[in-house]
DNA sequence: AACTATTTATAAGA
DNA sequence: TTCTTATAAATAGTT
């Protein structure tokens, strides 16, 4: 529904994730609204925008229509397993900042940016590491190709009577 | 969106208040869905027809977006200035075990690896950033190794009295 | 359940 | 965020 059409995956581009977020949330209220006024039907709605800011519609009390879910589903659910302590939260968190910052670096390096600190050595690693990518890609590339032209080649062949 | 348009109000014809219901519940859904995808967002909806029977979507346990619209609304005051719960933590881990898999995901593109997934067009992109990359690592090795030059050339120079 | 004429929602751009 | 506009989607009325 608009200029174009878009993929269902994650909208990568903050800023435009966020604009569709927006627009959308607003959307999607609408219409939870709308199908409770025409139909006579009960509707809980909660959204949490990736940056945690919450949203809601009821159609009536969220808390009654919470509750009659509940009941519905059965009043199973039980926190049983993983006690993790703070620390440990905190421990695994900064590993992962850590495992990002050096994914980041090398992303850089990739890009040829951010080169300052390597030395000699480094560059050599990096620019053979590049070539034998740009290797598998063209290679790759030219694999598809070559599919391409056979299937084209084929349709030709079939398309002349023997 | 229709042949006609529709007021906003209870449609009194029961059948066709079931055949918009069921039309426009689905809509609901797909759009739940489909904003939790594009946008990243927890959404947790809930649906009851007139004649009561359920119908749920959730982006994540429904149990733990609605514990969080509870805490949201419980803990409005206390949490609005500088308190992370726990549900913060988890979520903030899985933006970052996220953000790690994209990394790693572009990092074996880099290297030319698994890149099965990658159309023609990813892959002439791919190869231009590639391509770049190498130049750029290269012009720095240029760079370094002149700089290298210069350094003997002054020491030769030096070294010969005038 | 299908079929379409229309209405809505919304993507992209400013 | 808000407005605009071209297009993609949803869906009302009908079969």
């Amino acid at each position: 529904m608009g200029r174009g059409k878009v993929e269902l995956k994650r909208i990568e581009n903050p800023s435009s994730r966020q604009a569709t977020f927006s627009k959308r949330r607003n959307g999607l209220l609408k219409k939870a609204f709308e199908l409770s006024i025409l139909c006579d039907a009960e509707v809980a709605l909660l959204v949490f925008s990736p940056s945690g800011k919450a949203f809601q519609f009821s159609s009536h009390e969220m808390d009654r229509t919470i509750a009659r879910y509940k009941s519905e589903v059965g009043l199973s659910q039980s926190n049983s397993q993983g006690f993790r302590t703070m620390e440990d939260w905190r421990t695994e968190m900064e590993d992962m900042k850590r495992t990002i910052e050096t994914l980041e670096a090398k992303q850089k390096h990739f890009a040829g940016e951010d080169l300052t600190m390597l030395g000699m050595k480094e560059l050599k690693q990096l620019e053979r590491q590049l070539r034998t990518g740009v290797e598998r890609v063209r290679s790759k590339m030219r694999r598809i190709l070559s599919q391409h032209i056979n299937f084209l080649k084929k349709r030709v062949r079939d398309s002349i009577p023997n």
